[in-house]
DNA sequence: CTGTATCCTCTTGGATACTG
DNA sequence: CAGTATCCAAGAGGATACAG
């Protein structure tokens, strides 16, 4: 994934990553300290979640700070606006799955049998 | 890339390939032949293309066929309404990209030059 | 708790040669 | 022209240990 996305693909470079969608999902419901993000990625480990948080922050896409609701080292992860303006066409993709994926398992299902002969 | 891609974000398994989008951007114009679209992704090796044609024909996102207009092997790809179904939520992300990649960019700026402290 | 540092594996995609 | 078959390199991501 390490590519140069130009122009309308460029999104791509913020979402392409194995967590980054889900990592978005997670906070879209609000803020989220590490541990508990680690424990709602299942299966992901400390390296790759810190790198997607950094690069996550790094395309500004959200924010860092140390929690103020807690003591200690807690830190709170959050959407940014250009974060949160992300969903809604995030949103209109989920809405296609909703609508086709019906249609691409039986493509799929159809090819896979066909392969059989 | 081989992840079992879950409910809403099912849709990554279709276009997160390295070509995938630029191979159905290229195919919104119109029905191509093989040799077009090798020449038209620059940089694409004839593996890869085969590969990303199989997969989004396995997809149900494109379809093959002898191309009516020419005498000989040359094939003919083209979108099927379910692919075509998919341009507009990713023309949504394209239009986001526009609208915002500047900020992204100033983000990543502003990141980095930090990091140099 | 919230990370960073290594090491290692597996997949993706590129180069190249060959086939109908 | 339109692929298929091998071989290989690069990089993403997982496991684990260590640190503040």
């Amino acid at each position: 994934m390490t590519v140069e996305w130009k122009g309308p693909f460029a999104f791509v470079g913020l979402i392409g990553g194995r967590w980054a969608l889900m990592l978005l999902a997670e906070l879209t419901a609000g803020g989220r300290r590490y541990q508990d993000l680690h424990d709602g990625l299942e299966g992901i480990s400390h390296k790759v979640l810190t790198e997607t948080l950094r690069r996550a922050e790094r395309d500004g896409l959200i924010r860092r700070q140390l929690d103020p609701a807690r003591t200690g080292t807690a830190n709170l992860y959050e959407l940014t606006g250009l974060g949160r303006s992300l969903e809604e066409p995030l949103a209109a993709l989920g809405r296609w799955v909703e609508a086709n994926w019906d249609q691409v398992e039986a493509a799929q299902r159809s090819w896979d049998a066909r392969a059989e002969s």
